[in-house]
DNA sequence: GAGCTTGTTGAAGACGCGATTAAAGTTTGG
DNA sequence: CCAAACTTTAATCGCGTCTTCAACAAGCTC
């Protein structure tokens, strides 16, 4: 089969904004159980939290919005989002199904409009239509170089130089790597490491990690026994830098 | 005022495939009447007429499709479609408003489903928001010649030399070297491959690509065992350059 | 410093991926 | 309607990579 989950591919991240709680938490279930990242807030205000930084960096790939939010409403958020420049893929969930609630909501900036009560089947797939037409157009996946000191990874490439030296890497090493330099510093446990790496149906030993440090430091360390990238947070796990 | 229209930006071009004469040209009306140019077809082999080409190129911007049709229904036309690599939006319009149906057309590459009857301030609103949405670089820059060492690409005429000499690519092979062209360097996995050259919903074997790369080592490289153009990224998938 | 836990290192076999070839199936053009 | 070209599928082979195992070293606790 063509189709096979690549290993990183970071999780698809949804914010479900709604204030009746039942219907949050049923809905946020259902996408979980679909396989999404799912951030749920009651408020129009909480949702605004959301989009506080950069259009490059949005927090999330797709928003559920209801209409009827108490004080600052789903209206407000989506002309807000977008004045702000986010391009976030937007879908209106309401209550109100007039044509002109309708017509509103796609002009205000939404990219589709679903009337309760729906099925949670057709939610499901409207998310995937809208998320596979948003991903054809690159709005994701702005890749950037990352450097630390003397490394440099091209994520665009897979490839990692070390003072300008092509450094050739498993895919395994590489991957690693590239998750290490996303979060300089920070601290990853071997069971994170796998996840992130090696993906969450893994079910082998923990300490296979330990001998894939061990290769990549190898490559990246002048002295790979007294690494100065890769380091050992005894207890813990690695960090790097 | 500071708004003015866009010099001469090109007319955004809709098909709309409907068999029932009264609503296809009340459709077609009513579009026309917003701006857009608007061709309408009848039956899906007529829709069908207008995707033999390169998807570079597409006829329309837009396809308005409904799935009641005599001979090749909307379904196909839209797999077919999306088989072919046409990523052209495509807004369902259908009398079948069950959540089934909505979900399967939008499983088969539909970007939205519109139950009749509509009212039109809806349709031209969904529309705009599709449209907005798949606002693309697809336009630009695809018809620049693409150089690379010996190798040189002319999309225009679907046309590739090496060293001045013609080589006479496959369909499958051109297309295979546009996109790698496109982005010389970057890393292409066999799914991207598919999804680029083959189209979305592409159900065989992703080893297809190995063979057709094959085949694009046999003609471009001088030594197809030791290509210097088209080189493998173990792990990850090949790169141009 | 004894004894435990945790991390390092080396090596061997299993495994998976990509290359390659052949052949079946499909489309295209005459 | 046939032949040629193209696309896809399948099967095999070789090699790089991954995993596991086991011995060893280094920290930490008492």
């Amino acid at each position: 089969m063509a189709v096979s989950p690549p290993p990183q591919a970071p999780p698809t991240r949804l914010l479900v904004v709604e204030d009746d709680d039942t219907i949050r938490e049923t809905i946020a279930e259902a996408l979980i159980g679909e396989g999404f990242e799912v951030d749920a807030v009651g408020s129009g205000s909480n949702a605004l939290e959301r989009f506080k930084g950069s259009p490059e960096n949005p927090s999330c790939d797709l928003v559920l919005l209801d209409l009827m939010l108490p004080g600052v409403s789903g209206l407000d958020v989506c002309r807000y989002m977008r004045r702000r420049g986010f391009s976030t893929p937007i879908i209106v969930v309401s209550a109100r199904d007039s044509e002109t609630d309708r017509v509103v909501g796609l002009e205000v900036g939404a990219d589709d409009y679903l009337v309760k009560p729906f099925g949670m089947r057709e939610l499901v797939a409207r998310c995937r239509a809208l998320l596979r037409r948003s991903a054809r157009n690159g709005d994701s996946g702005a890749k950037e170089v990352l450097r630390f000191d003397e490394i440099t990874l091209y994520p665009e490439e897979c490839r990692v130089t070390r003072g300008g030296q092509e450094v050739n890497l498993s895919p395994k090493e590489y991957r690693l790597l590239e998750v290490f330099m996303q979060s300089p510093k920070r601290v990853w446990s071997r069971d994170k490491l796998l996840e992130r790496v090696w993906g969450i149906d893994f079910m082998g030993d923990s300490k296979t990690v330990d001998v894939h440090i061990r290769w990549l430091r190898e490559k990246l360390e002048t002295n790979p026994s007294a690494p100065t990238y890769i380091l050992t947070v005894r207890g813990f796990g690695y960090r790097f830098g």
